[in-house]
DNA sequence: GGTTGACCTTCCAGTTACTGGAATGCGTTC
DNA sequence: GAACGCATTCCAGTAACTGGAAGGTCAACC
């Protein structure tokens, strides 16, 4: 299967199955001409990260996803732990920005938003910390 | 101010300053030494670029934030547009957040996490997309 | 006057995960 | 043999810093 092919099946740009490469997550043979040429086991190791990448993971997490899928003797407790520390880090960033959410909301609401300069939202950033309501 | 003094101030990295500098977001004065001396605006903006970066705001965004605070013939329109965007983009993220965060809670539920290979999480990965439930 | 230590300077490289573009080669068809 | 699509490599850029090296400045102490 040329790059072209593979790239259409699991869905990743040429590009970024090239890098996938550079990086050393996959390592696909060469036909006579120089040309990629990707197996079955490839395939399905792309198909395998661009999953695991839409839902999230780090390309590291891939990597050590990816040795896990590869390995018979793996205990499956090592993936769910790899999941779960993925998942806390969702967590975090949610509330972060669910935080950032409700105080952009907050001062929205209070600004006229209309043709004077008067504006609540530039008041609050220009705050002094402790200051603010 | 040193910028030792002025980062203490606005709690962020001495680093951060020059970089924010460097690319034109601020413009210390310099004393006769070479040291970059922060008066009172200055320090001023970079309060404001700290607030509004822990809010979320790119790098740009808190450029044109800080030219609406600069201009006193401002709408409070136009900053209210621009937070109103960053909030759009942050609810975006939320909901791309949360739908990974179930998908994987779904998944961990089904691991028996033991010390088995078999594994629904390793499943899911490499399976086609439209083959899972 | 010399030395230490804290603080300052610039510059270069690395981070994450690609993405765009240039220059060039291969394969098939008209 | 020219055109066209697909392939190759290599270089540079993205966002927003961060770390580190090499060196200059300042104030204090002996």
């Amino acid at each position: 299967m040329n790059i072209g092919e593979v790239a259409e099946a699991c869905g990743l740009p040429a590009k970024t199955i090239r890098y996938y490469e550079e990086i050393g997550l996959i390592s696909p043979d060469r036909k006579a001409n120089g040309y990629r040429d990707f197996p079955e086991a490839e395939g399905h190791k792309l198909r395998f990260v661009a999953r695991a990448r839409s839902l999230g993971f780090a390309i590291e997490d891939c990597r050590a996803l990816l040795a896990l899928y590869d390995d018979p003797h793996r205990a499956s407790g090592d993936v769910r732990e790899i999941v779960r520390s993925h998942v806390r880090g969702i967590d975090r960033k949610i509330a972060e920005l669910e935080g950032m959410r409700d105080t952009l909301n907050h001062l929205v609401e209070r600004c006229q938003g209309d043709e004077r300069p008067e504006c609540p939202i530039l008041d609050d950033l220009a705050s002094a910390p402790g200051t603010r309501r």
